[in-house]
DNA sequence: AGTGCCATCTTAGCGTTGTTCAGATAGTGA
DNA sequence: TCACTATCTGAACAACGCTAAGATGGCACT
């Protein structure tokens, strides 16, 4: 449970609260949800006094912020890991789907990166952050329709993929496929949604 | 701002605390966010004690699925107010700008009503509600493309407006479309947007 | 080696929140 | 008229975020 490579908490001097406070809180989210964080249990947890996370984060929103980023590079990197191919119509049908799966596994992580009133988004990492999980869409869609207005396509290609993801998340999908766990949802539905209905999955070899 | 048809207050019962309260609890919303809201003000604007809307709704929960609910009747009369034509395409293009420019409109509500940890979902009427604002859709959907899977349909282009009005909401456009409001995003981009880059717009004429 | 600085952390306190509960109040039906 | 019951009050409790004054100890500099 403890990082090997911390000074180890000397005493009075932690030595590596802010890492410390931000995995802690992480783990709320990840166990309690969005809602379930506080900043007292984090520094409880972290073993140290309620006043301490003020000092290196200033105020909860501060604290929420690291998370949010540290929940961007996790999706950036389950995006990334994403196989590519010749064709650009299955590559976005392969992201879309690693973006809903990555939303489901990390349900506090993602509802937390679309919270505008608990991340600080006037910090210029949280724009930065947000920017770049979105390249890799952007990439595919260039390659699929180099024509096309950028921009339009981004938007429009994430919003469809942002919504299934939040959609699921909040366990509509169970309206309309009569009960369907989200789990279930994105094991069996899914795959087969984005490869019929999904109107940018298309068999588009370029 | 009174409502004519109440009791009124009568000294130590109000008479008509739950409509009233309700009321207030919209109010805040509409002012401060949905992280604005507090049982405790929504008291004080009724005036009454803070310990009289948990007569009423048990908790605070309770009364914002009322505001929820409320919530999803004025999305769903805000969709049923667009016009069909006989071009299910372009029908499902004016719901989706309905959709998009009701969440603009009623931020508070919006974001309230896919709030799972604000509202009670057991409560059948929100089942009830949240179906209902998808009949639209539905119908729509059903008249464009008869032999699609129905309930495929329905959530992929549910998820893709839903997508577009989240995002849109938080401010996500800007990062794309370089600072723009999300004022000037619904009035100009968006209706380019779904015109031309929107998968569900099409222009096939049943 | 000593010393002073300063980042770090503690502690106490303030105002706020949601929830609970005993009791006050008043409308309503017998 | 009287009892019943829904309604509302007021106080209490635990938890929260935030602030500020003070304690602590690592570290650079003499």
């Amino acid at each position: 449970m403890e990082n090997p490579d911390t000074p180890a908490k000397s005493g009075y001097h932690h030595g590596n609260l802010k890492e410390a406070l931000i995995e802690a809180a992480d783990a709320i989210i990840r166990e309690k949800g969005v809602e379930g964080f506080s900043l007292r249990e984090a520094a409880r947890r972290a073993g140290v006094s309620i006043g301490a996370p003020a000092h290196h984060f200033g105020s909860a929103t501060g604290l929420l912020t690291e998370v949010a980023l540290l929940g961007y590079g996790s999706l950036g990197a389950a995006l990334n890991a994403v196989t590519t191919s010749d064709n650009a119509g299955a590559d976005l049908q392969r992201l879309a789907l690693a973006y809903v799966r990555f939303a489901l596994a990390y349900p506090g992580r993602f509802r937390l990166m679309f919270r505008p009133d608990l991340v600080n988004r006037d910090d210029p990492r949280y724009a930065q952050a947000s920017t770049q999980a979105l390249s890799d869409f952007a990439k595919t869609i260039a390659r699929r329709d180099p024509t096309a207005d950028r921009m339009a396509q981004i938007f429009i290609v994430w919003s469809s993929i942002h919504g299934i993801a939040s959609l699921a998340l909040d366990g509509k999908a169970k309206y309309l496929f009569d009960g369907i766990t989200p789990d279930d949802f994105a094991a069996d539905i899914l795959p087969n949604l984005l490869a019929t209905a999904w109107p940018f999955g298309g068999n588009d070899a370029a």
